[in-house]
DNA sequence: CGTAGAACGTCGC
DNA sequence: CGTTCTACG
């Protein structure tokens, strides 16, 4: 249970990393995280098995990311039940098909959105599932392993015999299993966090300095993980206490034990079983073609492994780990591996199945050219990147010349026509982008986006299917979804602003607008950041909040309606979404939201000093926010919190038209002072 | 202050 | 399954 507050404790020793600094390095994937967040997408098709391949190709698409920057991936899939985790995996099994019945149910009162919800929590990645794109990739040479049993252990074994640099997850297991070098968080952009076991010593909120590897795994388990409950009250600060005073689990164990602890008869049993699970679990080593233990057995252990799952045979495990077999019957896949071929092959039978699904298929890569259209995309996204720095010189000095000090009061003047004129593209090269970008898979064409001038000079924009141009990492690539959603959402607000009557109570509106028309002006007239990404101040540590000024407001109920008053030095500590980072590793400024418990009462505000030169944007973002809110009524009034809650949810739902708690501030243009 | 447990989002339109 | 929020000890 506690493993997963590790990561956030060893941020300190958290580095930010693109996968391009890993050129010329191989790495190991854990394949089912990426496998299931693409089946989140088509989570309807895959439990009714419907033929789709957006999760395969999700999976493809971050492959030839990673070839792109010259990283060979290797992709590691599960394997067979370890005995420990069956009772873990019945539970699953049993909540996503209740799921999937709920979702069945929905779909037949006719409410698809709660339906989609439910299918979503019942999609299984299947041993059927893995193989389809273990089929692709063995038509596209992309090295892959199934593991005997777990995808963490054997993606260990992988980096710990040096057959890969490093290894790409999102589950912190690899930790306690001793993985040297593991990056996570990889989003599709390539940007990552990554963890370094020789870092350990160096972090800062859990000191490990006289730690041991071994006393660094007693410490995860102690503190409770798949292998073993931990004990009641036992968490990852007092695991990491009692290890750096006793050292070992036997010597915490009869501490506990004498300090009248009660402890299941058991649990030193089972400690000693996890412990050799994470050190001993059977893996693949794919040189010597068999199974071996992730770390030798030593002969003094008794004969008594039932615990890491039986031994398998060479030949077997040679066809698990070839994808040939599957892991859990230990039969060859066919009728299974005819539903990717139906996938993959340009399959006309499909028509007969649904004639909805076949108009996908056909935007589909077939066989053979598989490769060359993610290769087309990827290079696509390269080519945004690669933009000239931005533009009219004018724009520019005015960029620079305008960063504004942290402790600056800042005053929100009426300069949003200006930065209209200069921001807003001329009418004909939105016309251009446009139709580039529709080629290939917008079909937003009434949203137009603020395109960069040097991309409406490219010549090869109008290309987009041809691959031909150098590649440049599609770091930024960020920048369409941004100019897509920008406009969408400055329409959808609006809208929001016009179909409820907005009543904003507030001194702050009071004194920087005249009226509700006023602000929906403002309001029309937000636009692209879209060439100032780049800018982004590089200072401003976002791991530390510790003595920032920080500016934000504070929402009062006042009958059905809030009142807004400005508030500083609000305890930032109350931010509960950190400032993320960009494409390009650099901190990206967010307003936050955050809540304070006191009765009715709801403070949000952004940590003005990580903005740098956004700061006045945030403020402006603060107003829209607000008006937002603001339209929403209480759902519980009597309530303290909660009658908050519904409508800050809600707002953050339709101001970011996501459900993160920030509105995303590149999705403003900077509006330079003076 | 820390832990246990509930709630929510994950993708991508 | 991870992150975030909250209630409770």
């Amino acid at each position: 249970m506690g493993i997963q507050g590790l990561l956030p404790l060893l941020k300190s020793i958290m580095v930010p990393i693109h996968i391009k600094d890993l050129e010329g390095c191989s790495v190991a994937i854990d394949t089912y995280s990426w496998l299931h967040k693409g089946a989140l997408s088509c989570s309807t098709e895959l439990c009714k098995g419907l033929p789709t391949s957006r999760h395969i190709e999700y999976c493809m698409h971050r492959v030839n990311l990673l070839r792109h920057y010259g990283v060979k991936p290797v992709l590691v899939f599960d394997g067979g039940l370890l005995p420990m985790k069956i009772e873990q995996e019945n539970k699953r099994a049993r909540a996503r098909k209740e799921n999937l019945a709920r979702a069945i149910e929905h779909e037949s009162y006719g409410n698809s959105a709660a339906a989609y919800e439910c299918y979503q929590k019942a999609v299984d990645i299947s041993p059927s599932t893995a193989h389809e794109l273990i089929v692709v990739l063995k038509q596209e040479n992309v090295c892959f392993v199934v593991a005997p049993y777990e995808a963490d252990a054997q993606m260990t074994f992988l980096a710990v015999s040096k057959q890969v640099d490093a290894v790409i997850t999102e589950d912190s297991d690899l930790i306690p299993f001793g993985c040297p070098r593991v990056i996570f968080k990889m989003d599709k952009f390539g940007q990552g966090v990554e963890f370094k076991s020789s870092m350990l010593q160096q972090n800062k909120e859990l000191s490990f300095a006289g730690f041991t590897k071994q006393m660094l795994l007693e410490m995860c388990i102690l503190s409770g993980c798949d292998y073993l409950q931990s004990l009641s009250g036992m968490g990852l600060k007092r695991a990491h206490a009692l290890m750096k005073k006793f050292k070992s689990y036997d010597k915490v164990i009869k501490h506990l034990r004498y300090s009248s602890v009660s402890i299941p008869p058991l649990y030193e049993e089972s400690f000693k079983k996890a412990i050799f699970t994470f050190q001993h679990q059977r893996v693949y080593d794919p040189i010597i073609e068999d199974v071996v233990h992730l770390s030798d057995i030593s002969d003094n252990i008794g004969d008594d492994l039932d615990f890491l799952g039986p031994s398998i045979p060479q030949h077997i495990a040679q066809g698990i780990a070839r994808g040939d077999l599957d892991p859990f019957t230990q039969m060859p896949f066919q009728g299974v591996s005819y539903s990717s071929q139906l996938v993959l092959d340009k399959n006309l039978h499909l028509k007969s199945f649904k004639p909805e699904s076949e108009r996908k298929k056909l935007d589909l890569p077939v066989q053979k050219n598989l490769l060359t259209n993610y290769f087309c995309f990827a290079s696509l996204e390269a080519k945004r990147t690669f933009r000239a720095p931005r533009v009219s010189p004018k724009h520019s000095t005015l960029v620079a010349d305008s960063s504004i000090s942290p402790k600056e009061h800042i005053i929100v003047e009426d300069s949003s026509c200006e930065i209209d004129t200069l921001l807003l593209p001329s009418p004909d090269s939105a016309n251009t982008n446009n139709s580039a970008e529709n080629g290939f898979n917008s079909k937003l064409p009434e949203y137009s986006e603020s395109p960069s001038p040097d991309e409406m000079r490219s010549p090869d924009h109008a290309l987009p299917l041809e691959s031909n141009q150098s590649i440049h990492g599609p770091s930024s690539a960020s920048h369409k979804e941004h100019d897509c959603s920008i406009v969408l959402d400055a329409v959808k607000s609006k809208t929001i602003t016009e179909s409820r009557k907005v009543i904003v109570k507030s001194r702050y509106f009071q004194n920087k607008q005249h009226n509700e028309n006023d602000l929906e002006d403002k309001q029309g007239k937000f636009c692209s950041k879209d060439g100032i990404a780049n800018d982004l101040p590089e200072s401003g540590n976002p791991d530390g909040y510790g003595n920032t000024y920080f500016k934000g407001m504070t929402l009062k109920r006042k009958n059905s309606s809030l009142e807004c008053v400005e508030t500083e030095n609000v305890n930032p500590k109350q931010i509960y979404m950190g400032a993320s980072r960009d494409d390009n590793g650099h901190c990206n400024p967010k307003l936050e939201t955050f809540m304070d418990t006191k009765a009715g009462e709801a403070k949000f505000g952004s940590n003005i000093s990580h903005l740098g030169r956004y700061s006045d944007i945030a403020e402006k973002s603060m107003e829209r926010f607000v008006s937002v809110i603001s339209s929403f009524r209480f759902s519980s009034p009597g309530s303290r919190a909660s009658g908050l809650r519904a409508p800050l949810k809600d707002a953050r739902n339709t101001c970011t038209n996501r459900s993160s708690a920030s509105v995303d501030l590149s999705q403003f243009a900077y509006v330079p002072k003076n």
